[in-house]
DNA sequence: TCAATACTGAAGTGATTGCTTCACTATTGC
DNA sequence: GCAATAGTGAAGCAATCACTTCAGTATTGA
């Protein structure tokens, strides 16, 4: 589920946004509420909640509403799934890497 | 540099799209030219080499012309930068989890 | 009970994206 | 030299995006 493309691209499309990013920062520091999250970002609540409504279709935010206010939280799982899709790219690279330079040195050794 | 977030703000971008994500894998497995990293993709060459100028412009993938050969390959830093910032705001969270969890288990010790 | 608070939802708008096609240039192998 | 190869650039177009405003609904504190 967590690696699921479609997810990750969710995810991903999610994260390329910079007001979306700076939710994100903040959630990070802390749970907050719509409000919170809005006030500092130059745009109204509606596009704030937007944004977050992006959020939380993607999994990286979770929300939850007790009377009139409605909690943010952060889901370190899908951030780890993210992280982990980048990850294993730039490790498959550098791997190579090495092995080619394993190579080099070797048939360097051979002449 | 690395962490300017306009670059920043690119690399998300050009991650967010499938496609990109597609040749951004391919690549982590080797360089490619422009034709090769178009052929297990359903679109024109055109439409490629804008995906390709996007990862460029991002600094995911760097690319080098001899010939009529563009040669494309992977910017293993820059895929570190993005891992860095995800990485960052998943521990900072944590990190807030693991001492609520300790004053929790203080504040009980203490009734 | 009534006003303030905290959102929610729909409609509209202008900008950006992800393509397409077509015409073009530069390089290379024969 | 000339055809095939490899890529480039511009124009156009439909869909999606990131907002806006405005009108609405719960919830809550006094």
């Amino acid at each position: 589920m967590l690696h699921d493309p479609a997810q990750l691209d969710l995810m991903f499309q999610a994260l390329a946004d910079p007001a979306r990013r700076q939710m994100v920062d903040r959630l990070s520091r802390g749970p907050a509420s719509v409000s919170q999250l809005a006030e500092p970002l130059a745009m109204s609540l509606s596009a704030v909640v937007q944004h977050l409504n992006v959020l939380e279709a993607s999994g990286l935010v979770r929300t939850e509403k007790l009377g009139r206010v409605r909690t943010c939280r952060i889901e370190p799982q899908a951030l780890r799934a993210a992280e982990h899709w980048i990850n294993e790219r730039r490790l498959a690279w550098e791997r190579r890497l090495d092995l080619l330079g394993d190579f080099l040195a070797e048939t360097k050794d051979e002449t």
